[in-house]
DNA sequence: CAAATTAGGTTAAACGTTTTATCAAATAAA
DNA sequence: TTTATTTGATAAAACGTTTAACCTAATTTG
């Protein structure tokens, strides 16, 4: 059987109670004590029981980590990467990821996630949009909690967030510095907070350059946002306007798909098209031409949000803290000067 | 606060035991009994804490993961994809994942996963090669474990294996189906198992076809398989034979570097030199031309663990149980017949 | 110098379950 | 009818910690 806090105790020749002070580093005992205690930790190599532990301190070393079921996606490259983040930090920090779906559409019936009923975790990471309804919920738990890409209208609450506006900025910038004048925006779901910021760092950009705004070239629906609605987007467009010259598109997944159908449809990117994507997912490099985009720190978003979850959790932060991300242009082959 | 099993069992006039054994679905209690419990258990909205539970029971409802910590990049899309198939898989079944690396070159004094050292697991999974001498620490603890895509030579293990043989025969026969005589194998990290099994399918393939046999094309380092190694490995290769047809990667990321090195080299994939790759991973879809691979079911495979971890912690499976996952050829662009 | 405070530790209760032994009542066997 | 067995439930110990309350000896204060 492994060694439990009374064979240290007994070891040591102390009560229980001062091997769990000295574990926890409480102050009260005396530094010849702790050196005493410490040496025979090590020598049984002794670590506590986190049942035990959890039972009574209500400290459990876990972290719930949450998105909808369709951010999770076998495909979605984007909160796999932030999720992966949170768990190099996770680890840094001796904590561990627990991951959790919701549906997208949450009823007020459904099942929370099972470490939220079993009081097994210490904070709660909830990565992009989630719904009201559960948001709801959530709220009467009163539990330390930090939202990744999305800041919930209702309620005061821990961020980190995309630069997006920013974002929207350097891409439209880019387009126009290189001589384009009729850039589109395609993106779906526009009534996503962050899509819509990009949609504004793009209005902004076209109109500092007095480019005249046209809102034929702006074309979003509510669809959630795939390499599909990228290309059905894109038809969309063409079937309206013929002399778009630059496209900028609301993430990369959208863009690959926009890729598509300019290739399905003899256009030459960035000859007759350039094509600007956001995100920087890895396809990005692989894909032909590689893809001109705007990098999103996405583990560092992870790691961002796990410090910022411990610190609240230890209450070193306060409780509504925003952390905004800076995004970066990146140059690659499907942009060009126009012709 | 939460409710607690007193409450239950006041509410529904029972003892706290019988409310536990309703829980735990013992047949001492009577349906009406029985019954009642979960009445009150329902209306309560009651759920047993996992640490009190893991305390007494030994049963903490999570299972670890374990890799090296070189197959833990962020750019390793392999182990990623079957850390994935754990996660749905464990969701479903109601336990969580949590993950762990180790260092590639794991000495006895190295420290073990913390969940293993605070007992906070009831099973694990290991993936990919990890060293003998964590092996060996394992082995005295006693624990169920499953490897996955590795079958240590000490000792016998459960394991989740891919058909490798298979695959490299089915590589290798594509390409000589398609009329190629010089076919190169290409794959660093000689020694690790499931690569010389896909080496050891390319001989006999090449065999069976009655090709004769030339050490030349086999171009093995001991180096981690990357893009980088993929593209030196090429280097090598058309530095000793310039008649080179068609080229068998030991996996798709190694695949990435070659076509990078045929296309610096000005060599058309697939009309110069025929190119195929084992995995597929997301990318292959995306780079140009899409790669001809060996479909690898890496999410199965992670599923198949949780499944195969969970019957061994119930009693259900032996603890040595073998799967071997089934390989599939997948043809797209970067292999055709010869010229 | 007496009283008050502090330093350094211990005792014992508590956390929320599971499980072993036990028990009473009902039923079956002799 | 008496005895043995079965059924269905309970009491209480145990799991391994943390922590509030307490204690004693040493030190400080007035």
């Amino acid at each position: 059987m492994r060694p439990t806090i009374k064979d240290v105790a007994k070891m040591a020749d102390v009560s229980i109670a001062t091997v769990s002070l000295v574990l926890n580093n409480n102050q009260r005992i005396s530094k010849e004590t702790r050196k005493k205690v410490n040496k025979v930790i090590e020598t049984l190599n002794y670590h506590p029981s986190r049942s035990a532990r959890g039972l009574v301190s209500r400290k459990t070393g876990n972290l719930g980590f949450i998105l909808t079921d369709n951010h999770f996606l076998r495909t979605e490259p984007f909160y796999t990467r932030v999720f992966l983040g949170t768990e190099f930090e996770a680890r840094e920090r001796n904590h561990y990821i627990l991951l959790s779906t919701i549906a997208a559409n949450f009823k007020k019936s459904d099942p929370l996630p099972r470490f939220i009923l079993e009081r097994n975790f210490d904070g709660i990471i909830i990565a992009g949009r989630v719904p009201d309804t559960f948001i709801n919920i959530l709220s009467n738990y009163n539990v330390p909690v930090v939202f990744v890409d999305y800041n919930p209208s209702l309620g005061e609450y821990a961020n980190v967030l995309i630069d997006n506006i920013r974002g929207g900025v350097l891409a439209t910038e880019h387009l126009i510095s290189r001589g384009h004048k009729n850039i589109a925006f395609i993106g779906g779901e526009s009534n996503h907070p962050s899509i819509n910021e990009r949609l504004q760092g793009y209005k902004t950009a076209i109109q500092n350059a007095k480019i005249k705004n046209n809102d034929n070239l702006i074309i979003t629906n509510n669809e959630f946002l795939s390499r599909q609605n990228g290309y059905d987007c894109a038809e969309i467009l063409f079937k309206k306007r013929r002399k778009v010259t630059a496209i900028f598109a609301a993430n990369d997944t959208t863009a690959i798909g926009v890729l598509q159908y300019l290739k399905d449809n003899k256009y030459k990117v960035p000859e007759d098209v350039s094509l600007i994507g956001f995100d920087d997912v890895e396809a990005d490099l692989l894909i032909d031409p590689p893809l001109t985009t705007v990098r999103v720190p996405k583990i560092e978003m992870g790691t961002e949000a796990v410090q910022l979850l411990i610190n609240i959790i230890n209450k070193k932060s306060i409780a509504a803290k925003k952390i905004i991300v800076p995004v970066k242009l990146i140059v690659r082959d499907s942009t060009s000067y126009i012709n």
